[in-house]
DNA sequence: AAGCAATAATTGCTATGATAACTATATCGG
DNA sequence: CCGATATAGTTATCATAGCAATTATTGCTT
């Protein structure tokens, strides 16, 4: 087995191929995200904006008038890192968001878009939009649905940290 | 469309769903990365790499008695635009690579593992391949397959940077 | 109601990553 | 052979990630 040269093993040409296709898999995985989130970045870096950034912004539109407290936004991140109080900081120093301590719950720190804020991510919505379909487009509308599908097993599979939200990790195909 | 609810549409609770499909997929693709990536790294770690070092130290052990030059490593690194020298005078330090200028072109410096970086790597290698069959065993070796070349499709699509390795590109699966 | 643990957020320190500028060597054109 | 250009690697700078420790506030427990 194994014999098959698929593009990870050209593009990462190590003398010896994969030892297993798991391991052909994770390096895929890894290789592909570094690739997609470089392109993202190129996307929302020219406005001002690190890739984080961006989504933490975009975490904090979601919440509306309501607001959402600091580490609420750090549970949604993609990277699911500390640095979160910076990165407010940042938007905050930019105009993007504002901050006020919470009232019945003086220790929560809410969070809320700015107009500008909003303003930009107006501005940004349509190029990250294009942007993701672009990443995926060579998928396909069906097997994008079956990728989809693929890393929510993944990830639900290696709930280690986090909210630990398993329900019963049916072993899958092996 | 987009009514369905995804694993990662759960964990990434927004108020507002996602606003395509393609957006869901790239969410969840580099969701999914960082998990696998810190479940990975904590594998190396406790053995004093982190995960761009561990991944360096394989490909100059790839290499063999031959080594490879400085860039090259870099080329083959999962993450692309990462800092290789540093990395490298880390592994130096540890002892567990070599490190020569190149003789026929003295602008070159070559790498080669030693044999205390050898030791580390087959001490490690049962332990990361166990976590690459782990990270990936909820897809089944039938899904494994389709997942690898959906991520190839994807890096090709987006083969922007990088060295450009295309050559007559097939359209693989689709 | 005093003490103690839990929670929310921030900060300090160190390591790493990205980009670009810089140095050294090699190659090519005339 | 000399200068221009390309290539290989390193260094500098700055922003960010990660971890641990700290502060402020709340809730629990007796």
């Amino acid at each position: 087995m194994n014999q098959r040269s698929s593009a990870v093993q050209r593009e990462i040409r190590q003398t010896r191929g994969f030892r297993s296709r798991s391991q052909e898999a994770t390096v895929a995985l890894l290789r592909t995200a570094s690739v997609v989130s470089r392109t993202l970045g190129r996307v929302v870096e020219p406005h001002g904006l690190s890739l984080a950034q961006y989504n933490a912004l975009r975490i904090v539109r979601g919440a509306g008038r309501a607001g959402v407290a600091t580490l609420a936004v750090r549970e949604r991140m993609i990277e699911e890192g500390t640095t979160i109080t910076r990165i407010l900081d940042k938007l905050e120093a930019a105009g993007l968001i504002r901050r006020k301590r919470s009232e019945p719950d003086r220790r929560q720190v809410l969070c809320y878009v700015t107009e500008k804020g909003g303003r930009l991510l107006t501005e940004l919505d349509p190029k990250v939009d294009a942007a993701d379909e672009a990443a995926v487009a060579a998928l396909g509308a069906t097997r994008t649905e079956d990728f989809v599908r693929m890393l929510d097993d993944i990830r639900r599979a290696n709930a280690v940290s986090g909210a630990a939200r398993s329900t019963a990790v049916r072993a899958g195909g092996r």
